[in-house]
DNA sequence: CGACACCGAGCGGAACTCGATCATGGACGA
DNA sequence: TCGTCCATGATCGAGTTCCGCTCGGTGTCG
């Protein structure tokens, strides 16, 4: 069963300047994350500096520079952390729920999702889809497999979908409605909007089973 | 027919400090917009500095700061000029066009949509739906209708559609969706992926269908 | 005591200000 | 109908402030 596979790694890859070795070094890391999460939450995305960062989280710019190459730097592995424990509580879930429709493990994937949204700070900013997608910098090519195509593995394999080649397709198209209409969800109510988060769910009930046909495990 | 109604305001409503009065504001306004455009479009969001507005539109710092409260400002105002330019066309092209059928009337907006991301320099990069929503700032409330009412209007009033307050609503659903898609099909090609837009079409396609029933005027 | 972790003054550069200067176009008299 | 005048819009750019980021030196774990 590889629905563990879409656990990425703990710490953000390629973003951290020194993977921290002591156990107080990922203390700090989690903490300037910590900081630059409720910053961002409070004052939004670009008004955030590097010194409120070291601030709020009680340690010096160098230290905020020995672990992250940039500012920007900061966001991605927020971004990262909080999609990393976004796969993780979808792993958890689908093992203690052990849903029996590929319908319900994608709505598992929507709750784990609106969840993402409502408890990780500063999330409802930075979004999930990175719109700022630099075309993968050539080099650095351990980059993480994309969610859709690992969850159009789980689906596959658990499910017996057949999506062909496309089933990878649809569900990043899947992923940018849902995160679209989410995002609108939380953009005016930190609680998100129950109207656009059902809807949501209904667009991609919709979508996936005019592709699939009807559900039936 | 209230058509012509979806059309805003020449300039952004308050991003610009001072309105331009004479003739050579308004030129140096758009000169500094058409500027900013298309370094974004070469560089990026981030790396653009308000000095190379200033240079490239022949005009000095002075000039951007008279014009825009700050960097971020000339930004938004690109995306409302781009938006406007999006407006009117869609006003020209329903009547030219002339569509006979609501789908047909919504099929032009998402013509015109990308034709905006494709022709509008830095549009791509900018992208249609503001990310960055801060809760409407309070005091500022002659704020310009949504997109998705104004087209709402036109809808029900030149084709009848009975969505009710629903309308205006699943309208923006479909907005958003739109724009997700479509910016996923402009985030690694220029000149959009063919096969994101033909699904953004046939997404919104079978939502609206889904919602008024299939297509009949 | 070696490596890991942390610090913060300081540097370069970008965002933004402000008082001085130039240009425009409407008023108004001839 | 013209020309001139000048209030006010528009422009300038050196200078200030603030921010991203570096680096050499100082703690503190194992």
């Amino acid at each position: 069963m590889p629905v563990g596979s879409i656990i990425g790694a703990e710490f953000p890859v390629a973003l951290v300047r020194t993977e921290p070795i002591q156990q107080r070094g990922a203390d700090r890391l989690n903490a300037l994350l910590d900081a630059a999460a409720t910053i961002v939450d409070e004052i939004g995305f670009d008004r955030l500096t590097t010194a409120m960062i070291a601030e709020r989280s009680g340690a010096s710019i160098g230290t905020v520079y020995r672990y992250f190459p940039d500012r920007i730097a900061v966001l991605q592995a927020l971004r990262e952390r909080a999609i990393a424990r976004f796969r993780s509580r979808i792993v958890s879930l689908i093992e203690t729920e052990a849903p029996s429709t590929w319908w319900d493990a994608v709505d598992l994937g929507i709750t784990s999702f609106v969840e993402l949204y409502r408890s990780e700070p500063g999330f409802r900013i930075i979004h999930f889809v990175d719109r700022e997608r630099i075309p993968a910098a050539a080099g650095a090519d351990d980059i993480e497999m994309p969610f859709s195509k690992l969850y159009s593995d789980v689906l596959t394999e658990v499910f017996g979908l057949d999506g062909g080649d496309d089933l990878a397709f649809h569900l990043e198209v899947a992923v940018e409605m849902m995160d679209a209409i989410l995002s609108r969800a939380f953009a005016f109510d930190s609680n998100g909007d129950e109207r656009y988060i059902d809807e949501a769910r209904r667009v991609l009930h919709g979508y996936l089973t005019g592709l699939f046909g009807p559900v039936a495990d």
